[in-house]
DNA sequence: GTGCAACCTCAAGTTAAGTTGAGGTCAAGC
DNA sequence: GCTTGACCTCAACTTAACTTGAGGTTGCAC
């Protein structure tokens, strides 16, 4: 038995995604489609899970470069197990806990700017030793980096 | 007593913005500096925190369209005063704050997806009637939206 | 009173993530 | 066997947020 083929505009059609943008991640790399005698595309059935997973991982604000690496994770030449998309979607885990870390931490930092008035984090700093600020130079620039 | 101008390098400097940056903030209607004679900017020393408080909004994720609409709350003509940097900034945490939940909720979602292996969420819409998935198409496009 | 760093404008380029359009081909139903 | 919707490529456009470069001016220090 060999795997089942869809089209692009069934894949655009299960996953929400444009036509035009499934071709675009084609482009990046992000998705490898075989194609016909007469040069048309047809993707695997589990690409839709592929293609959702960028979705997701875009939510999260990742870039599709970045997609591409933790895609990259998965095995070439045989459909990802159950295990392997488990394997990436913990370690998105880890990048969605250090982002709500990094959302937490601005939050109680603008909470000590209103307090102390000082929106230009000058004195804030203060509060910050821990932060790497002020080894780029002076500015808020280096607050959430 | 006037208030002290100050170089669009100078603000650079303090802001830690290139001066590009703040002549495009400028045309964006972020800043207003006024001119000498000779054409040059002048900015007011509080125009320092005025681009401390775009970096912070851009670090949330607002875009410069949006952080003009928070600006635009302050009053024009005098100096803001601390109370109304608080009053933008109360609203700032309430963005903040919902920003979280709506990475707490995607972090969830994607749990959830582990556990059943189901990364185009067409089982894990079970779990989430409460959400206003299926409204708009197929697709997990409606997770964070 | 001159040198030169810092300033000015305006146009064009950059990256991300796509969309839109022109012009042409494929494939499935009747 | 033909029609027609779905597909193809390639180039150009879009938005956000800037940067870079060319060519010219200002203003402060000596």
């Amino acid at each position: 038995m060999h795997a089942s083929f869809i089209t692009i505009g069934q894949l655009a059609k299960r996953t929400g995604v444009a036509v035009s943008a499934l071709r675009f991640y084609e482009e990046k790399g992000l998705l490898d489609p075989i194609r016909t005698g007469g040069n048309q595309r047809r993707f695997l059935r589990g690409d839709i899970r592929r293609v959702s997973f960028i979705l997701i991982a875009q939510k999260l604000g990742l870039g599709l470069a970045e997609i591409e690496d933790h895609l990259a994770a998965l095995p070439q030449g045989r459909n990802p197990t159950l295990a392997d998309w488990q394997k990436i979607s913990r370690q998105m885990r880890v990048q969605i806990d250090e982002k709500i870390k990094l959302l937490n931490r601005t939050r109680n930092q603008l909470d000590q700017c209103i307090g102390c008035g000082c929106l230009s984090l000058e004195k804030c700093r203060l509060y910050n030793k821990d932060d790497k600020l002020g080894l780029k130079g002076p500015g808020p620039r280096a607050v959430l980096d």
